[in-house]
DNA sequence: AAATTTTACTTACCATGTTAACTAAAACGT
DNA sequence: ACGTTTTAGTTAACATGGTAAGTAAAATTT
């Protein structure tokens, strides 16, 4: 017999109560769908995010867009140039700052945004509801909590 | 003016009340400990998780573990054959099934486990603490109502 | 102004995530 | 028994996650 009961006096939590697999496990249910809707039209989930943020927030550097969209720089930089060579967004450099790289959408990411932005406000409202405003709010709420 | 206030009906939530992406950023964030860790044994998170559940649940197949740890099976099929590669694990195919193979811990995968349990109940006891108890369930509890 | 440090990326490397196709063995159907 | 389907796992291909090192330009120091 390998452990008797009186040995064991702590244990990690089991990955039923473990944050960071809860985490993990829900995030992936909650992504399912929004990956489903991009499969179609061939882009991924941070390649979604990023256009998001040009759509929403306009031009920016890449160091605003890592922020804005939770991705590290190396990831962003292979996405911007693969969003680049497929034609759905245009950078400059900025001419103050030669450091820097000015992107911002083109028309054809941006048709992207517009083809699928009724479906992704349709998926966030039903998990909205799939919680209830309240919970939901809770949990947001919860998260934030972690950040800090 | 690209967009008038008038506009503006609905929008996708802001990327701070987005729930996949708080997801996201709050497993991040509580990964953060947990990789510092680990990397002083030389092992990923994914890894540490399979050794756990090698270590806790005991000789299981690949199935089984992809389950308990929550890992696609193409991507525990590579962790498995690094472990068995690395040592930390010895695996052998079952006769009652051959397509089966049954995988346990090594020595040297416990000893991982056992160098690094204390330190990893540590980091979740904190986390628990950093939220309050009462927070920490309600959180799981919510995040488990996300899963169905 | 020249040297140093910081900033804004970029590249490289290795591991995992994800989907699809593939292999071999077991289970099933007739 | 024989052909079909299912199951368990592997392999492949492409994208991202994450750490470290490299590069060029800007800011700072001396």
């Amino acid at each position: 017999m390998k452990t008797k009961k009186e040995d064991v006096v702590k244990r990690l939590p089991s990955t039923r109560r473990s944050l960071p697999i809860a985490l993990m496990r829900s995030r992936e249910k909650v992504m399912g769908p929004i990956r489903d809707m991009l499969k179609v039209s061939g882009i991924t989930e941070q390649q979604w995010r990023v256009l998001r943020v040009l759509s929403e927030s306009g031009a920016q550097d890449l160091t605003q867009i890592s922020v804005k969209a939770s991705l590290l720089m190396p990831s962003l930089s292979r996405i911007i140039r693969k969003l680049r060579e497929e034609g759905l967004i245009v950078s400059q450099t900025n001419d103050e700052d030669r450091r820097r790289q000015i992107v911002r959408i083109g028309t054809k990411g941006q048709k992207i945004i517009d083809d699928n932005l009724p479906k992704a406000m349709k998926i966030a409202e039903e998990l909205q509801q799939h919680l209830g405003l309240e919970r939901h709010e809770q949990l947001l709420d919860l998260l934030e909590t972690l950040e800090k």
